[in-house]
DNA sequence: AAAAAGATTAATGAAAAGTTAATGTTATTA
DNA sequence: TAATAACATTAACTTTTCATTAATCTTTTT
């Protein structure tokens, strides 16, 4: 999991205080600077991934820093952190080229959360996500409907891949046959019934070569698919 | 100015209609639903670049619908618009998937600012690749439509290009009926089908030059251009 | 041992996709 | 402006795909 480098820029020493080691114990990296000069000067130094900046500072308040990191061309995505709720301050904080505008006091939980959001939505910018699930020596691509197993590839069609997901997602539990049915088929009837059993051959057949994988059966229940 | 389209999941009349209406003024396109399933279905057969959800509503709320824009993989960005302030529902959003969650009531100038800068974040470089395309031992050149093959070199039309790119742009993973129908013939329905199909037929004619590249159709999801 | 549930393989049929040709439609040229 | 050319769309028809249903066999439960 990658650690995310921020900049704090925050004048107010207990806020500060609190807010980086609050950061640093949800595993951020984080440079803690109490004024705009100092930003500038370790922005120059050293790369980051975010920089949250408070509005009010003496000297250099937190809009007149961004104008700064805008007029030297650091690129460095920023966001607002601050008491000033105002909406012409937002408006100020957004046309300045903020990520964000947050308002204090906020939530250090939700901080953090939105902190992660931004930079997942920043760095996924150019890269396609990748959502694999893994069982035994099998690798599943949901998206692709690609089902691989060493240099052997199976294209699943749609029917078998949901129920694939769905056995994935509750792996080494049981997923009960009417929860499945209705989730999967829409109702849970006789027939519809005979046709989960009929992809869970499949699903077998096409998982059979880890043979630590398996899809058991509880009588009157569920299926579980197993491994490990 | 590039025109962003918008999906507004709203129950509230009033509320809905203002929204409707502000967003118009202020040049995106909208389209408004009242429920989660008229939003899916609306979802299957246009293009939106953001949604934007209210959570509590009658039958399917806010946070289901996301479940299943998520299980359907329709991959739309979307955001949380909402008088549900408390902390655990802005986690419980952001944990969907939200790039956002905004909470009711909010300033309209506000919004429209927020949401100009999701969709500034969110947008993709659609650096127009000026380079060759290469796939297999084809080049592709889709600035003057030329693609050769050894010394062989065909001309194509402007719609064999654009899906041609397309396809070339997603190389080995699935591009769904829907979305290329929505990106290159503006909507979906049965006679662009059609039309996509005979397409995918003169494609395939012109690289069977390379066996190793396949267009192949994922049942009832999409095609997906093989090489390798 | 009988009955119910589950597993497996095969058959079926409707919907989707593939292909070729005909028809519109638009832009270009005479 | 009529004729032509280029090309996307629609039509007509064939082939394929795949979820469902059916048939048959095996296991589990009572």
């Amino acid at each position: 999991m990658k650690m995310y480098k921020l900049l704090l820029v925050e004048d107010d020493a207990s806020l500060g205080y609190l807010l980086n080691e609050y950061l640093k114990m949800k595993n951020f990296t984080v440079i803690w600077v109490k004024n705009g000069n100092d930003a500038l000067k370790v922005l120059e130094e050293q790369q980051f991934d975010l920089c949250i900046l408070d509005v009010m500072m003496p000297d250099m308040d937190g809009f007149k820093l961004a104008e700064n990191i805008n007029q030297k061309n650091i690129s460095i995505p920023f966001l607002f952190l601050t008491a000033r709720s105002l909406k012409i301050d937002v408006l100020k904080g957004f046309s300045l080229g903020a990520v964000d505008y947050i308002r204090k006091p906020i939530d250090e939980e939700e901080l953090v959360v939105r902190l992660n959001n931004l930079l997942h939505i920043l760095a996924k910018k150019n890269t396609s996500q990748k959502e694999l699930y893994k069982i035994g020596f099998y690798t599943y691509n949901p998206l692709d409907f690609e089902l691989s197993f060493e240099s052997e590839k199976w294209q699943l069609t749609s029917r078998e891949s949901e129920l694939l997901v769905y056995l994935l997602k509750n792996k080494n539990h049981i997923c009960k046959h009417k929860d499945i049915l209705n989730t999967i088929w829409g109702k849970n009837d006789y027939f519809n019934r005979k046709s989960l059993n009929v992809f869970v051959t499949r699903l077998r057949k096409l998982l059979k070569n880890d043979p630590s994988i398996k899809i058991e059966n509880i009588h009157n229940q569920g299926f579980k698919l197993m491994s490990e």
